[in-house]
DNA sequence: AATTTACGATACATATTGTATCAAGTCAAG
DNA sequence: CTTGACTTGATACAATATGTATCGTAAATT
């Protein structure tokens, strides 16, 4: 995956023109073009701005996820901060249930190691 | 935040000198210090090589994001994906609980919130 | 005090990018 | 079928940005 085919995709996933797109991002229609066919690299507030308005991650854009939400949405945030995790016990006293269903102890250790990686706490 | 102070953090917390990063990306020292003081702005490519080194999302080097590690474990991505939801009913059909305490309407809907995301489903 | 190490700053050759412009393809209207 | 509007790709060249060698300086080392 390239800059250029993230760039096309999502400009046509969102039915705009080059035209258009130039427009909102303050460039001309000729350097998106270059973009998209990877001839020329936008510059890093350029990207800034694509990952703005399509509301994904300059590592999607980028081609280095195939995830395009790596900005996690504040509120999610705020749901994981939500929790309380100590340490590596917490496990004993977590229960998660989905669908009526009680998660293994593989998935609520997942679980929290989503919490702990939104918490920054993994480095 | 800017490419530069996030640069000059990483390498310093990793103890290394200007000469030794700049080796590991194959580029010159010179070229590193301008990066660090905002002088010039490392390609796209080298963004990529940073994060690698370093592990950090690229989206945290640019400075969008505090979250450095904005690239998820996959284990914590498998999780995610074990998950089943279908429409906005799910809501109904969902009960968590942490600790004893089962989680409110509106925690159980950021957690689904961040389900939805990780799945890409938000677009 | 001399040397070494690490880093910032500058200058200039080199490389990259921005943009105007032309060309080609598609499509609907007449 | 033909015309004209739209959209996008390609090219050329001026404008801009980058890479690197080199010098200066400060701090640490001997």
């Amino acid at each position: 995956m390239n800059i250029g085919s993230r760039l096309a995709f999502l400009r046509d996933q969102r039915g705009l023109t080059q035209e258009e797109l130039a427009a909102s991002l303050g460039i001309s229609r000729a350097a998106l073009s270059h973009y998209e066919k990877n001839r020329r690299e936008p510059d890093t507030e350029t990207l800034g701005k694509v990952a703005d308005l399509f509301q994904v991650s300059i590592d999607y854009l980028v081609g280095r996820t195939e995830q395009s939400n790596t900005v996690l949405d504040p509120e999610v945030r705020q749901f994981a901060d939500r929790l309380e995790l100590s340490d590596d016990q917490v496990l004993e006293h977590f229960t998660l249930t989905v669908d009526g269903r009680k998660l293994t102890p593989e998935e609520a250790r997942r679980f929290i190691a989503f919490v702990r990686a939104e918490r920054d706490m993994k480095i």
